[in-house]
DNA sequence: ATCGGGACCTGCTTGC
DNA sequence: TGCAAGCAGGTCCCGA
């Protein structure tokens, strides 16, 4: 479920109910995620919450001594209970603080939540990742340079974490589309000029989901239970057979690195 | 160094 | 109606 978008919207969601706040317990009640929950995530309790941020598309817990980190994997949710409420099927965990109660749900188990005692930035999920594609180190420019030599089509490329985070797969669809490039076209066959085209196009589309409150496609929802609106305004991602609505000409889908692609062929070269 | 593919999971939709 | 196949928003790890 969750790119960039849902992930921010998710992070800005729990922040208030968890900044200032002391987390009292974490209640484990399915350790299976991708690894299991460690018991070293207890050390996060007893102290207030100095942060709650994002980085790629992991959610970041800072207290004194350390961080909790999290991700949604493909279908994590996180909900704010303001009230004791019966888990459900596939609730993981809690994080307790004095009024709020956040609940992580997980049915596939792709998530993950650890504790990092080191600085965060280092730690072996964070370390080798891109730039944020919506800081002032993602441009063009450096797609272009680190195309350079490759032969792998582009959405695999932009979606590869070493080279820019948080592009999933609906959004690389969108930006593709949005800057007229073939997705299976090699990365390393783009001109500066239209990589530039794509970076305005991956920030734009990024940053218009975000103000929609993410992408609703099945069971998307922000922590207060609000879907995201940004699938209306979808141009490309699931519309196969459906009219391209520049030129008219029929979306096709594709499969490429294993996932379904979605691109206007007479647009998109 | 780069790449493609397999792996990890459950649940929903589709088609025979 | 029932059952199997296909599909889903991520990313780590492996061998070539």
């Amino acid at each position: 479920m969750p790119e960039l978008p849902e992930v921010e919207t998710t992070c800005r969601g729990i922040a208030p109910h968890l900044e200032g706040a002391t987390i009292t317990a974490i209640e484990i009640r399915n350790p299976r995620l991708r690894w299991p929950i460690p018991e070293s995530v207890q050390q996060a309790c007893g102290h207030p919450v100095m942060a709650v941020r994002r980085r790629a598309k992991y959610i970041i817990i800072e207290v004194a001594g350390g961080a909790l980190l999290l991700h949604l994997g493909m279908s994590g949710s996180v909900r704010v209970l303001l009230e004791a409420a019966t888990p459900r099927k596939h609730d993981h965990f809690d994080l307790v603080t004095p009024h709020a109660i956040v609940r992580y749900c997980d049915p596939r188990r792709f998530g993950s939540f650890t504790w990092c005692d080191t600085p965060i930035e280092s730690h072996p999920l964070l370390a080798a990742l891109g730039p944020e594609p919506l800081s002032d180190a993602f441009s063009g420019d450096h797609l272009y340079k680190r195309a350079r030599g490759r032969r792998a089509a582009v959405k695999n490329f932009i979606m590869d974490g070493r080279i820019v985070v948080g592009v999933g797969n609906i959004y690389a669809s969108e930006a593709l589309f949005m800057a007229g490039i073939h997705p299976a076209r090699p990365a390393g066959r783009i001109s500066r000029a239209r990589y530039a085209g794509l970076a305005g196009a991956i920030r734009d589309v990024l940053a218009r989901a975000i103000r929609q409150g993410g992408t609703t496609l099945r069971d998307f929802s922000g922590a207060g239970g609000t879907p995201g609106y940004f699938a209306q305004e979808l141009l490309a991602y699931e519309r196969e057979g459906q009219p391209c609505l520049q030129c008219g000409a029929t979306i096709h889908r594709r499969v490429i690195g294993q996932r379904s692609s979605y691109y206007c062929p007479a647009c998109q070269r």
